[in-house]
Formats: C-alpha cells, structure tokens, sequence
RNA sequence: GGGUCCGUAGCGUAGUCAGGAUAUCGCAGCGGUCUUCGGAACCGCAGAUCGAGGGAUCGAAGCCCUCCGGAUCCGCCA
C-alpha cells in the first residue's frame, strides 16, 4: 500500500496543478525509474506538455517542479511519504520518498495483521477451467502448462477476492474414449495393466491408445467398430456406455493424482455425456435455428450435415455430423451459455472425491440417485476463463460469437485465454528415440511423441533428492522426501509460468533439471534464509529504529516489499501470472544481496539488530505471499 | 492463399499494450568470494547494429508501412 500511498500523494499534486492551470487530456504516467537513483517514482509529464506546447522538456520540468514543490510545502501533512520532487535535466521528473518514515510505513503495514488482504475482485464470481484432459491417456508436460497457468491464475483471482471456481471438462463422449473402449472390446487388450505397478492412464495412453492407432491403419474393420463405438457412447444407457464411463473415470482418477501431486486443485468435474444427455443442445440448437445461425446441406462436402456458415470466407463449421452425432462446437455452445448462466442450470452435485486441500471436488451429475447432493450451484459466473492453448483461437472465436449472435451476454465475459504450446527440444526428442532433425516437435498421445508428466517428476525429485543428500548427511528418508518434492514441484511451476503465455516453451529434460539461476528453487533459498535468521534471532517489534534501515541494499529490499498490492492487482486486472514469477524473484534477488552485504545477527548494535530482523520478518510475509501465490512451497530448510 | 502469434548476446528470456535517462535476468564460458548469519548464494569479465528497410517524432526495441524468417490454425478430431 504504501507505494501505492505514495504514488496517489505525486498523482493528486499532479493532477491539482493540471487543474490550475486548466490542461487537460494530457495521459502521464508515473512508474518506477530504471535506477534507484532517479528516486521512487518518475513522470513523463514534462514530455507531454513539452510537446503540447512546442517547448523544452526540461525548462517545462522545471517549471511544474517548482509549482509542485509549493504545493507540497503547503499541504504536507504529518501521513506524507513525499519528500521531495526534481527535474532531470532529461526532463524526466523524479519524485522521493521520505526515507526517514519510509520503511517504516512500509514495513509496519506488512506486520499488521491486517497485510495480505486484496480486494480488487470485489467477490466477482469468475470460472477458470483448465487442464481438461481427455481420459484416454496420461498427462505429458505440455499440459503441466495449461495446469500450471490456470492454478496460479486461481490462486491469484482468490486472493484478491473473486468468487472463484476451477472447472475440469472430462470428454468421455470423444473418438478418443472409443478409441480405448475398442481397444479393450475389439482388439484383445486386458483391461488391466500387464504389470499392476503400472497407472492406469499411462497404460491406456502408452499402450492401448497409440497402439490401435496403428491397428486402424492395418485393420479396416477395426474402423468401423471405431464409429458404432462412438455412436452408442453417445447414445448412451447402454452396457457400452456406461463401459465407456467406467474406462474414462478410471482414467480421470489416475490423472487427478498428477494434478494433486502439483497442488492443484478444482471444484467441479464437469462430463461433456452429461452435458450432450442434459438436453441443453436441443435448445440451443433451437435457438441456433431460429436466429438462422444452422443450415442444413443438402449437397456438397457436407451434404447432410447441419453447418455453422462460415463468415467471410471461412469454412463452414460442422455442428451435426450426417451420422447425426455431434461435434465439439456443437457440444461446447450449450456449456458456455450454462457457464455463463444464459440457461438454466440442469445439473446436480455430488462429491467426487476430498482433494490434498482437504477441499471437495464435485462432479456435475443428472442422476437423482446418487445422494449427497450439493447445495451450491455451479455455473452462471460473471466472468468465464478458458484456457486454451493458442492453436483452438479460430475455435473458440467461432464459438464465442455464434453464441453471442444467438444469446445476450457481453463478449467480455466469456474469454479464450490462448497460450502457446510446450514442444519437445530435438535433444530431449532423440532421447526418446525420435528423430526430428534440428527443430523441435509438437507432443502428440497418438503419435506417442511427449515426454509424461509423472515420469518429468520422478526425475526432478531424484534430482533433488541428490542435491539435498550432498548438503545434509543427516536427514530423515521422510523429511528428504518431502523437501525433494517441494523442490521439484517449484522447479516445475516456476518454469512453466515465468515466461509469456505468447511464447512457446521448448521443453528439454537436461535444462528443467537445472535448480540454479533463475529458477523456483532460488526462490525457496532466499525464502529459507529468512526463516533461519528468524529463528536464531530474537524478534522484537521496536519499529522505531527503522529509520536507521538506510544501507543501500536495505532500501532496495525496502521498494521491492513495497510493490506487492500493485502486483497482484496487475496480475488479476490482466490475467498475466508471469508478473508474480517475476516480482518473486525480484524480491528473491533483492534479499539475496542484502544478506550478502549487510550483516543481519552479526551487528554489534543492538537496534540496528532488532530492524534488520525486522525488515527479515517484512520479507518472509511478502515472499511466502509471492510462493503461496505460485504454489511454490515456502521451506524452512532445503 | 487467408487469419493469429513470435524474431532482443552462443542459447533461453524481460521490457513492446500506455515511446523518454546506461536494454533485464538466467544458462553456457572465463576469473574471483570459501576462519564470513546456509555457496541452491554473491562479485567481476566477456558477450546485443533489439530480424531487415523505410516513415512520422526533439526522441524508437516499442508507433505506422513494406519486406524477410519461424510457429500455428483454416477436419463430419476435440
């Protein structure tokens, strides 16, 4: 806050004298300046005026730097964090803080107790749903992405107050479900795992799945049995059907286990059988027809299906197959509008399963049998977020606006958030036994090219489990376990969420491995640190020596700390979960130097002590945030 | 062919929306800190015509235009 304090102090000066002097529309904007020399704010005002008025940038700063500074003199009041305000002979001006009550503002608010509370979200209800994962197969590393970006897009929406649920669509009606099922009915596979130790899901990905792929090639009856598999899948209230279910279950509670073990957690599964057997397509499709949104063909490459007209010069968009099934499009538009709360709610819930959390996961039911039914609904949030990687845009804009041409709601509300895909390095490729030349590949189930994600994870915590052992000898296997865990799972989150989602991540096995640099591990260090200092120093709360907190390195952690509430509001305000990647490490490198520099319970002075620890105790509340934030575990000791 | 996105040191990456002060961080490389609160750290060296060209601007990595290179989508798969 107290940056932010800061911060409306120089606006509400600026603005006053903008006012005066009758200018207007004039767009500055008051950041950090790239040194800490330039002080705790900079403008550009004097540019802008600069330029509105023909004139130099510096004599303009110089100008409002004086009539700035009256005002302040004036309305100085004893909360007042300003100190002073220059003119850069660039003609940046540059605004500072009164670091004789600075850290202390600073630092004081982050040990009330009251720290840590955000409310930008103002308990706006919003759905995140992520990870979906189709149950026939396992989870590779480019869904740890999606996973990875939709819980710290959660964790950070809740802590600014939304009203938020995780979503997790289950297509058990798909070509890839019949796909398993026909493997197990038709093509002699045992329903159970050849070796017991084997997860089920790997084994219905890395057997069944790629293997009847091929099989289809070879066996052209096996395609047949391929569609009538799906038709009855679809049909339902079958003993195929409800197969079909049993196998993607099996699947689902396999895969949930990968997404624990991560910490992530969801509120509802939602089965895309439900929704198809819901009805809700019938209206929808109703609607569509009304509006003249769906057409029938009667001839041509989709004659006898029911087509979405494609708008300026796209495609035409099958929504009914000539089989009479449904496509994806088909099936989504219906969810959306539920989501959205533009149809009523058909569902009822019931539990699922207890997460690591100790949370419930529901999953949306239409059987009035099963007891222990919700009371809560799910469904008609104010904001929807799908996350999507970047490949479905076309997609999910056909579907977005097609729903939008039949239904009122505002666009906003229902977002695609499109990253770009995780591919494999042509190193990690060729330890795979895949070659691929110099470029890098696309993750393929079918094709049975990725790396998987529970096998990422083996390595990871081997790898770490050797780091640890080499610095302590003496370690219980349980609390090894644990701390390698931590280590790995950090390693995992950090690098899948530190970059922009524009950017496609390179996956190579050798460089994940890495724990050094700029990675979630150093973030756990700097964090450990801290609490070592805390628990061999004695903590006292006399902030009046704060003021003495002057050193270079000292005022530098001071502004890191400082920065946290605007963070977090451009981190939800924009969807961007790369911004709390960086600030933690920001913050993780602003400590680090401090503790190299300045001598913390080594300082003879003894208040000089109690502040240092002080501003140790401000920076482990603010780095445990940042971790909690990222679902990186803070630890005491690694 | 059309749509979307990306080109920043050997590699990876921040900054681009809202133009302004020495272009961020990491990996790899070389050298150092090691009787010092935990070396998963810290310090130093070296490494970038910000894909190319043009334009508007006092000022461009950032804005506009053209081009080049790459990714991806344009299924009765989801």
């Amino acid at each position: 806050m107290s940056l932010r304090n800061l911060r409306n102090e120089a606006i509400l000066l600026i603005d006053k004298l903008l006012q005066e002097r009758k200018i207007d529309g004039i767009n500055y904007t008051l950041v950090e300046p790239p040194s800490n020399a330039f002080g705790e704010l900079t403008s550009n005002i004097a540019f802008q005026l600069a330029q509105r008025f023909n004139s130099n940038p510096y004599l303009v700063a110089k100008d409002l730097v004086d009539s700035l500074l009256i005002q302040l003199s004036n309305q100085r009041s004893r909360e007042s964090l300003l100190n002073t305000i220059d003119a850069h002979p660039s003609g940046h001006i540059n605004f500072r803080a009164d670091w004789n009550v600075y850290p202390k503002a600073i630092i004081g608010e982050i040990l009330d107790d009251s720290y840590g509370k955000f409310d930008f979200g103002k308990g706006k209800s919003v759905i995140i749903e992520h990870t979906s994962v189709n149950p026939n197969k396992a989870l590779h590393v480019g869904h740890l992405r999606n996973m990875i970006i939709g819980d710290v897009l959660f964790r950070i929406l809740s802590a600014v107050n939304y009203d938020t649920s995780v979503f997790y669509y289950v297509d058990d009606s798909g070509l890839q479900v019949a796909d398993i099922v026909v493997g197990f009915m038709n093509a002699g596979f045992p329903i159970d795992p050849p070796d017991p130790a084997t997860k089920f899901d790997q084994y219905c990905g890395n057997e069944v799945y790629v293997k009847i792929n091929d099989l289809y090639i070879k066996n052209p009856d096996l395609q047949q049995k391929r569609k009538s598999v799906l038709k009855s899948i679809e049909k339902g209230n079958s003993d195929l059907s409800r197969f079909a279910k049993d196998i993607s279950l099996r699947v689902l509670r396999d895969q949930l286990k990968t997404c624990w073990s991560l910490k992530v957690r969801y509120d509802l599964l939602n089965f895309e059988s439900d929704i198809v057997a819901s009805k809700m397509w019938e209206k929808m499709f109703e609607l569509l027809k009304n509006k003249g949104r769906a057409a029938y063909e009667t001839e041509g490459k989709n004659k006898g299906c029911w087509v979405i007209r494609g708008s300026d010069g796209d495609d035409d968009k099958v929504l009914i197959r000539s089989d009479g099934t449904l496509t994806y499009v088909a099936k989504d538009m219906p969810y959306a509008a539920w989501k959205l709360g533009l149809f009523s709610d058909p569902f009822l819930y019931r539990v699922f399963s207890e997460q690591w959390d100790t949370s419930i996961l529901w999953a949306a039911t239409l059987d009035t049998t099963v007891g222990s039914h919700a009371k809560r609904q799910f469904g008609g949030a104010e904001i929807v977020i799908n996350l999507i990687d970047s490949r479905q845009s076309r997609l999910q804009t056909i579907i977005s606006s097609t729903l939008s041409a039949v239904v009122k709601f505002e666009k906003e509300r229902y977002m695609h958030l499109s990253y770009e895909p995780v591919t494999l390095s042509s190193r990690t490729a060729k330890s795979l036994g895949i070659d691929i030349g110099n470029t890098s590949a696309h993750m393929s189930g079918r094709k049975g090219i990725y790396v998987g994600a529970d096998q990422i994870m083996e390595i990871l915590y081997k790898k770490a489990k050797e780091e640890i052992r080499s610095r302590h000898p003496i370690m219980t296997d349980s609390e090894l376990s644990g701390i390698s865990e931590s280590l790995g799972r950090a390693a995992v989150r950090y690098n899948m969420i530190k970059q922009d989602l524009e950017r496609p991540i390179v996956f190579d096995l050798e460089e994940s491995l890495s724990l050094d640099g700029d990675s979630g591990p150093y973030l756990q260090y700097a964090f450990a640190r801290s609490q070592r200092l805390l628990e061999k120093g004695e903590l006292t709360h006399r902030t009046n020596s704060l003021a003495n907190l002057l050193h270079e390195k000292e005022s530098n952690l001071i502004r890191e700390l400082s920065k946290m509430d605007l963070i977090i509001e451009q981190c939800s305000s924009q969807l961007n979960p790369k911004l709390m990647a960086r600030y933690a490490h920001k913050l993780a490198v602003a400590f680090n130097l401090y503790y190299e520099k300045v001598p913390i319970l080594k300082e003879t002075s003894e208040s000089l002590v109690s502040a240092r620890l002080l501003l140790v105790k401000a920076f482990n509340i603010v780095m445990r945030l940042a971790l909690n934030y990222l679902g990186i575990d803070p630890l005491n000791r690694m």
